[in-house]
Formats: structure tokens, sequence, C-alpha cells
DNA sequence: TTTTGAGTTGTTCGA
DNA sequence: GTCGAACAACTCAAA
């Protein structure tokens, strides 16, 4: 009997064991023999907010206790690394999952290049969405632009049912040194328990509890725990969409979810056919929107945005949520977003970054397109005029103020009358809380004169 | 090829 | 307080 070489898995955004496609192929190419490989890549990792690199590191320690052993940690340039371990361990293919993102893209074809000059090959295998993007096509072949034909023909498509972990014999090599874990700060009180565990924990809680039944009305309320939070273990793949597909029924919360994975698969697919949308337009018509930004008192707005100090409390707490915890409520990330784009008048861009810097499900292609959702650049073909009210959002969907008060402790005395416009406060606003950096009104107003202008120049 | 119906998530104003 | 209209017009997708 002879034994086949090790193989290395090379993991990026599949942190688990079960229903990974790339490890299957791993394993089988290497009579189970697979070096586990993660890289610390720091033009992702550098600029990262405390909670994403936190969340990042323990999702790692949990794949590393699930082996049984920790995977080989190392830090630097992914062209490098993975070539330099695979000739460590003498392994002739590198298996890891497709990247759809751009960045994922370009680094994939240089380390495939670098690894094949040394006789190697680079497989991928699988990817992080049911459907993968560009597989869902219109009768002419073309990419869906809107996403309820997408949605219809996505589910038509299909996927496969989940499968099992393979058995794996962890390779430990003495030849192959781990630069361990990053250090980073113990936020663990404000964090999502990591991992594939924690995760399926996570998701029969949603589906146990009924989550599922009171989902389809309770997701938009950020003072109660009515989303499914599964999105941090689907962002780094603790969990598969597979995975969470095959455990959806027919009820109207389910419907609801499949419709939420829909979304991140649609986007995911937008950003495949049109990478420049990452940070550009999607429609670039709207490239000549008027813009603030380049003036001391926008770095200062922004500046007030990102901190939560704008005198808006659901916009303030939603800002201070994400700093915190590395996550914000759905609804909330639509108001803020809003806010800086509509009543701050700062390019989407901005915004963008700043969440995927600090969100522990930060996505490229979900965070992009829901901002240019927001922007009204994006795939929506909806009235520019929507523009959020940030404190009749806050009475709709926080109506006791629950939400304010857990993350704006300066309001929580408040009465639910003022709670989201505190300036309206016979009283006035409480001290150290301060009064809008903005009038909403007038800014609102200023927002519909720029869409107005635009439409107007290119008529 | 032409036609037709539809398109995540809103706000304000006035009757 | 409730309700409908206006905000404007375009693109997409399928029949």
């Amino acid at each position: 009997m002879t034994m086949a070489p090790p193989t290395v898995m090379w993991f990026r955004r599949d942190l688990r064991l079960a229903d990974n496609l790339a490890l299957n192929a791993a394993a089988a190419a290497s009579a189970g023999e697979v070096v586990p490989l993660y890289v610390i890549d720091p033009r992702l990792f550098a600029r990262a907010g405390a909670p994403r690199r936190a969340f990042l590191v323990a999702s790692l320690r949990a794949l590393g206790a699930s082996m049984g052993k920790q995977l080989v940690v190392r830090h630097g340039d992914p062209v490098a690394i993975v070539d330099a371990v695979a000739a460590e361990v003498g392994a002739a293919e590198v298996f890891a999952a497709h990247d759809f993102g751009p960045y994922g893209r370009r680094r994939d074809a240089a380390v495939a290049e670098r690894l094949s000059a040394a006789g190697h090959v680079l497989r991928l295998v699988g990817s992080n969405y049911a459907v993968a993007p560009g597989r869902v096509r219109k009768d002419d072949g073309t990419p869906y632009a809107v996403f309820t034909p997408f949605a219809k023909v996505w589910e038509r498509v299909g996927w496969d049912a989940p499968s099992a972990a393979p058995s794996v014999l962890w390779r430990g090599d003495p030849r192959v040194p781990c630069e361990g874990y990053p250090t980073v700060p113990d936020l663990a009180a404000e964090l999502p328990a990591a991992g594939e565990i924690a995760a399926w924990d996570r998701l029969h809680q949603f589906l146990d509890r009924g989550g599922a039944h009171g989902y389809a009305e309770q997701r938009d309320r950020p003072g109660v725990d009515g989303t499914s939070r599964l999105s941090p273990y689907l962002r780094w793949g603790a969990l598969h969409p597979r995975q969470v597909l095959a455990e959806l029924g027919d009820e109207a919360g389910h419907r609801a979810m499949r419709g939420e994975l829909a979304w991140r698969e649609f986007y995911a697919d937008v950003l495949f056919h049109r990478p420049d949308t990452a940070t550009g337009n999607l429609q670039r018509a709207m490239d000549g929107i008027e813009l603030d930004g380049d003036d001391t008192a926008s770095t200062e707005r922004y500046a007030a945005w990102c901190e939560g100090r704008t005198g808006y409390p659901i916009v303030d707490a939603g800002m201070r949520q994400l700093l915190a915890t590395g996550w914000m409520h759905n609804r909330v990330r639509m108001i803020v977003a809003s806010f800086l784009v509509k009543d701050l008048h700062l390019p989407w861009t901005w915004g963008a970054r700043h969440f995927m810097d600090h969100l522990v499900d930060g996505d490229v292609a979900s965070n992009s397109h829901g901002w240019q959702w927001v922007a009204g650049t994006g795939t929506d073909a909806a009235p520019y005029f929507r523009v959020f009210n940030p404190v009749s959002q806050g009475q709709r969907f926080d109506p006791e103020g629950a939400y304010v008060r857990r993350w704006v402790p300066e309001l929580a005395e408040l009465a639910v009358t003022v709670i989201h416009a505190p300036w309206t406060s016979r009283r006035g606003p409480p001290l150290g809380y301060p009064p809008p950096i903005v009038d909403h009104a007038t800014e609102r107003q200023e927002a519909l004169r720029r869409y107005g202008a635009l439409r107007a120049s290119s008529r």
C-alpha cells in the first residue's frame, strides 16, 4: 500500500468540518492526511476593529479545537505562505473553496500562479453559497438585476443536501512552523460564541424557539432578539447556507429566512458580474451626484456618525452597538446608512468601509449592495425619495425605546414620548448628550434637491 | 417585437 | 387619527 502525499486545506471563510466540499476533496485526495492552514492576511486584518479581529481569532480557535489540534496559522502574504507550506509538507495539491469577491479572486489567481511555478496546484472546490454566483441566469444567459425573478430561479436551480465531516488524520509536522493566533482583546462578553458548535446552537435556538414563527414579524424590532443572528457564522463559514436551508420548511418564518439567504446570494451574484461595484456605483449614472466630504465640517460629522454622537438616539445606539459588539441590527443598519447618505450627504463608500472594518459578519457583497440600496445607486429601481426619518423609524420599530436605552445609557431615564427626540423634552436633553448635528427636515430637502438636480442634468 | 405589470424595507401632506 | 396621493420615471423580465 502506497501512502498518498498529504494535501493542504487552506481555510478562508469556511471555518467548519461538516459539509465542507473543499475539505472532503482534500481528504479524498490524500487518504485523509491533511495539513490545515489559515493565513492571517494583513491586508484584511490590520485595520479591522477589535470585535472583528477577536471574533475571527475565536472562530479559528474553535476550528482548531474541533480538529483536536491547533491549526497551522501563518501571518503575511498568502501568495508566499501557501506556496511555502505546500513545499514544507511535500503536498502537491492545495484545496480551498471558491472566493467570489474581487479581492479573493485576484488573490487566488496569484496564489495559483505561484503554486504552479513549483509544480503544485490550487484546487478550488465549492463555495460559501448554496448556488454559486454566476449559475442563475436569464433565458438569454445574462444575469438578473432584479431580486424577485432571481430568487424564483435560484430556488428552482436548488442545492445539494449537506454532507458529513470526512474522516481526516490531521497531519502534525515539526517542519511546519505555526506562528500562533494573533493577540486580540478579550471581548468574550460582547461577542457571539464562535465556531461550528455555537453556530448549530444558534440555529437550533432559532428553529426550536419557534424562531421561526416570530421571525417574520419580530426581526424588524432592534430591541428584541428577533433576528436569527446567523450572519457571523455564515460569513466565516461555521455554517454553510445549505445546512440552514436543509432545516427550513414552509411556514412563514422559514420562508422569510430563505428569502434572506436568497438576498445574500443575489448580492454575491451581482458582485460576481460587476466586481467594480464593491466600491463603485452599480448605476453609473449616479456617479454625478453632488456629495460632501472635502471640508472640515464633513470630517467632523463623519466622526460623530462613527462614534455615535449625532444627537439622533436610534442612529447613535446603532453605531455604538457596532463598535462594542461588531454587530448591528439590520433595521438599524438601514437607518444609520440613510443618515450618512441622505442627512450628511457623504459617500456611501465611507460608511461601507467603516462597516466592513467593524462588523463580525461584514461581507463585501451584502455590505456594498446593502449600502447601494440605501444610497439609491444599486439594484433597487426604487424611488430616490426614500429617506428614513430617524425619529419616526425609532418610534415605529423601537416603540419603548428599549434599544436606545441599552446602547445610549445617557438617555435611559427619558420618557417614551421623547426618547427618540430628546431635544423635544421640556427639561432639555440630558447632560452629555449632544443636540442633533443636522436638522433632518432640512437635510431631507437637500438630499431630494441633489437627486433632482442630477436627474435634470442627465435629461 | 411589443406590451404589460412589477419593483424589500419610506415620508409627508392634506382631505 | 386615518387614508390615499404624491414624490417621477425607469428598467427589468416575462408573456
